[in-house]
Parts: C-alpha cells; structure tokens; sequence
DNA sequence: CCTATATATTCCTTATTGAGAATATAGATT
DNA sequence: AATCTATATTCTCAATAAGGAATATATAGG
C-alpha cells in the first residue's frame, strides 16, 4: 500500500507531471529542467527526489551535471504501468505540448549559471 | 492535466484506495463505509465525493442510504485505466484483504443508525 | 588549495489536505 | 406535521506539502 500512495502523490503534482513527460524525450539535468518550468533550483531538486523515491525515475551521474531520466519500472509495478500510460497521456495536454516544442532549443551549456 | 490530476489525488489517499477495493466486492452505503474504515461518518462522506468528482465512483439513491459502486470510467479515461488496474493491484495488501474478509459481515440493517 | 558551478539540504512561510464536531438536508414512519 | 435516521455541508484545527532563500556539498579547473 505505501509504494502504491508514493507512486500516486508522486504523480499528484503538475509539475512533476510535466517533469516525466519531458523526460520522455531526453535525459536532462536540474538546470534543464529549472530553466524550462521556470522554477527554483531547491524545488526541482526536490520534485525529482520524490520522483526518483517513488520509482519513476532515476539518475546518474556526469561531473557536475545529474542527468535524469525515466526509470525502467522495474522497483515499482505501479511505477511501470503509470509510466506506460504516461507515454501517450497528455502529450496534447497545451502546457505539455508547448514544452515539448521548445525542449530542443534548451541546452545546459547555455542556460545554466545558476 | 487538471482531470489527470484529480485522478491522481483522489488516489493518493489510503482511507479512499481501501474504499474502492472494498466496493469492487459490492455496492456500499456510507454507514457501512463507515464501520469497516472505522471513521467518522462526515469523513466518508467527503472521501466519496472526491472519488465521484474524480469519476472513479458512482452514486444512487435508495430511501435513506445512498449507494455508492465503482464508476464505468466512461467519464475519465484516467480513471477508467486506474479502476481496471486496481483490480488486480492491493488485493493481497494486509490491511485490503483482511477488510476484504469481514465485508460479507456487515450488514447496513445491523451497523447502522449514526 | 582556491574558486566557480551544479546540485542537495535545511529552514521558514504559505497553501492544501484530512479529521471530527456541529449543523443542515432529505426521506421514511408514525 | 413531528420525529427519526442516513447523508451532506460547514467550520475549525492539526498535519502535510510546495515554494523559495539561505546554506551545504561535490566536482571541475586554474
């Protein structure tokens, strides 16, 4: 029952939402992510611990950079199945689509300088 | 995203997933709701209506009681998934199969007079 | 080893949520 | 119509969650 409440109000919150359908399309660092939501470095931080606590996603290191990406859902069989859902939800949702656009204009080499 | 959202939250509560897994069994008033959950009657009462607000459950009048069974999903695609997902899903948790268990003892005729 | 940068953690404030008591509403029975 | 019972709504309080500023940690490069 915990696992399944962490999966479920890891997913409650739009901007963890818009969080995993970006990752959908690439791996993608703190200051990626913070540049594209338009929020504060601490909150995203804290949006992909809870994410990554439920089993959503998972994150590797590359010298300063923490790259993100969707896990394979395999700690998780809530985690999995949401995420094949996930897949072809929302993607015409405005917000989403239009943050999808704009994802490959977003480089860290140039945004980040936090 | 704000119906996904809806769906996501009205999950992502213990008291109200025990709710749906114990109306996949039957039809429940909100009196026997309340005897097996062991809550306060106002509590259940508004668990439900977020359930129903976010297509996950249904209602009907009979007399005095209210009958309250899972909805068909036709008016969340979210919800329809998640109902056909919780079908399967928590049905061997502790606390979901021993409520599971005494759901055929309680009688609305018995339990009920608030 | 010192500095700069990316990320994580802590702390505090505000907003949201869950719980129950009190109250309101609606239908049934007399 | 008066009353009893099942449910809904309102109100208030305590707990939780989200946001950002400040701070800590870690790694790269001089």
């Amino acid at each position: 029952m915990k696992d399944f409440i962490k999966v479920a109000k890891a997913i409650s919150d739009p901007n963890r939402v818009k969080m995993l359908k970006m990752l959908q399309h690439k791996k993608m660092c703190v200051c990626e992510i913070r540049a594209l939501l338009q929020m504060a470095q601490p909150s995203v931080s804290k949006h992909l611990k809870i994410l990554e606590n439920a089993g959503l996603v998972g994150s590797e290191k590359d010298g300063l950079w923490v790259n993100y990406h969707l896990a394979d859902g395999s700690s998780s069989p809530y985690a999995a199945s949401l995420l094949g859902n996930l897949r072809h939800w929302l993607s015409d949702d405005p917000e989403i689509s239009q943050l999808i656009a704009i994802l490959p204009e977003v480089r860290r080499e140039d945004i980040c300088k936090v």
